[in-house]
DNA sequence: ATAGTGTACTAGTCTAATTAGTACACCTAT
DNA sequence: ATAGGTGTACTAATTAGACTAGTACACTAT
């Protein structure tokens, strides 16, 4: 049993899809840090994905921050943005946030607009997804 | 000149990021109810593209609601998400509310709670973006 | 030593996006 | 009516990216 989940969606990236419900699962508290990691090969086998897509993975989750190599033994679950934790710089950080802002927050509030949502309305839809983590805890 | 702005970002369908141009520029008001939308082939030079990408464009652009086809003639922008004007019925607003929320809520949620950012800022991002697409009219 | 861990590398395969080319039905001017 | 503009439809070829396949290496714990 993987300590995450996961549905796929078809004609997506699987890799993209694994590493964002990774990083869901350990932002929404079901994965804590200190917790050990499945390995590569199991990963590889429960996911029924090549051990070489596996890899990438880990190695995704790694410069995300969420995990850390403990070389020769496996991989752990991080506390994310801890103090030079991860590599995150200032420039990085504020290029992060840039990212957030154009491709997330943007077409976040130009499809309410589509939909012809109020800016009241979509605010309380974020709230609510935000809790939504808390919860799943 | 095409009557709204694109920055192309090379490995993303090239498809996906025009309708998403044309679509900011319909919600942001650069683009009113009643103007002319260029035509397949005059898009399809002023875009680089092919012909029949520049059809599809067009095709998904009016199933959005967010352009009308006056057969013979060419499409102009419509009124969107106005009584009956597209293809917006109960069934379809549900659905895209959930996609908004699944495929664009969530997403933006997580990834803020990797870089940190409560939720209260996240809000004011939002909120910033928001009045952003106003100022672009 | 043995078996587990992450990592690196080169090919090959497979699928989706885009291009290429042609054709048709429609409308509006000249 | 004829010429030139519009959107639409269709099949085929090409290109690009994602994923798989297979092998090998350095490291660590037991």
């Amino acid at each position: 049993m993987l300590p995450f989940s996961l549905t796929v969606r078809p004609g997506e990236p699987i890799v993209e899809q694994i590493v964002y419900a990774v990083t869901r699962a350990v932002v929404s508290g079901q994965l804590r840090a200190g917790d050990r990691f499945p390995s590569v090969r199991t990963l590889s086998q429960e996911l029924k994905v090549n051990p070489n897509t596996a890899q990438r993975i880990v190695a995704l989750l790694v410069e995300a921050g969420l995990l850390a190599v403990e070389p020769g033994v496996g991989t752990v679950v991080t506390n994310h943005r801890q103090p030079t934790a991860g590599g995150a710089d200032a420039a990085t950080r504020r290029s992060d946030l840039a990212a957030l802002e154009e491709r997330l927050a943007e077409p976040l509030v130009v499809e309410a607009r589509r939909l012809g949502i109020g800016l009241a309305d979509l605010v309380e839809i974020v709230r609510r997804q935000w809790k939504r983590l808390d919860q799943s805890r």
